[in-house]
DNA sequence: AACAGCCCCAACCGCGACAGG
DNA sequence: CCCTGTCGCGGTTGGGGCTGT
């Protein structure tokens, strides 16, 4: 019989937003910050469930975003980290400041699809289009590779996940110092999908670096360190976000109501991964 | 001008992950 | 360990705008 809804839906409003609705969003946020979606709406007198409410806020009006169109740097970045990560929109995104998981999901299948067909690309394994599988497919189960090893992108059978990449990169002591500077990887063009990675051997002067700068926290059990709950975060800071944004715990809505836990901090602080997900806006002036 | 078909993107839906009780 | 509540992600949809006839 499936799930219960996610909120009452006898009395909420759906389909496109209204300027109004937006305003009490955005001056609601502003005053208490992002987080407890589920009790935002009646708080901000707003006839939505708290999904719709993130989902406007994360898509369409926090400030931060970019919008307008995207550049041509931007569709090489993307259409790497789509041939590196797969459809992990929200990871994506993460390398591209100013952008949304669904913004890029849209333009991906709007746009770049297309573009990649039209170079004879298929856009969801980044191989040529006539080569079969059969032609490029590993004929044995991959092994788990060596600590710093070549990763062919083009005989894997799916993207490998961004995780098992640092896992293969072998610099972990106290989490993973993220990608940068562990794997490289490198790409002779998006069109022949020559894709590996460090140390790699051959024409590296020669051949185009992406740098993923991919910063990846681990959770240190530490019981000492109880700033955030259960979990220790390291931060994340992406690239051109960070230059207004300093990670700064407390702004969520439960903390600002009092609702923390004894450490000062809910779980809505907090990506499950360990991250902070608020952001202070640090004063300009 | 009117209509049909196409395109794009904001919004929705379902599900998995996770934390707390 | 199980159940429940919540969040966030990825896939899908539908309506408005655009373009061609």
């Amino acid at each position: 019989m499936g799930r219960s809804p996610c909120c009452e839906k006898a009395h909420t409003n759906k389909g496109a937003w209204t300027k109004e609705e937006d305003q009490r969003l955005i001056d609601y946020i502003r005053r208490h910050g992002e987080g407890c979606w589920r009790s935002l709406p009646k708080a901000a007198g707003l006839l939505r469930c708290g999904k719709s409410c993130r989902l406007r806020w994360i898509n369409y009006l926090r400030p931060d975003l970019k919008r307008g169109n995207f550049t041509e740097e931007e569709d090489e970045l993307i259409i790497k980290l789509h041939s590196l990560l797969g459809n992990k929109w929200s990871l994506i995104a993460g390398r591209l400041p100013g952008r949304t998981d669904n913004e890029i999901k849209n333009y991906w299948n709007t746009h770049i699809k297309r573009k990649l067909i039209s170079r004879g690309i298929d856009p969801q394994t980044h191989r040529p289009l006539e080569s079969t599988p059969a032609a490029t497919a590993p004929t044995a189960a991959p092994t788990p590779a060596p600590a710093t090893t070549n990763i062919d992108f083009r005989s894997s059978p799916a993207p490998l996940p961004v995780a098992e990449i640092a896992l293969m990169s072998s610099t972990l002591d106290y989490g993973f110092k993220g990608l940068n500077g562990i794997v490289k990887t490198k790409c002779d063009s998006v069109e022949d999908n020559n894709c590996t990675t460090s140390g790699m051997t051959t024409d590296e002067e020669s051949q185009e670096e992406l740098n993923l700068d991919l910063s990846i926290g681990l959770v240190r059990n530490n019981n000492n360190d109880n700033h955030h709950s259960k979990k220790s975060t390291q931060a994340l800071i992406f690239n051109g976000a960070e230059s207004k944004l300093q990670q700064a715990p407390g702004v969520c809505l439960c903390c600002q109501l009092g609702f923390q836990s004894s450490d000062g901090f809910c779980r809505n602080c907090q990506n499950r991964d360990g991250f902070f997900r608020f952001y202070r806006q640090i004063d300009s002036s």
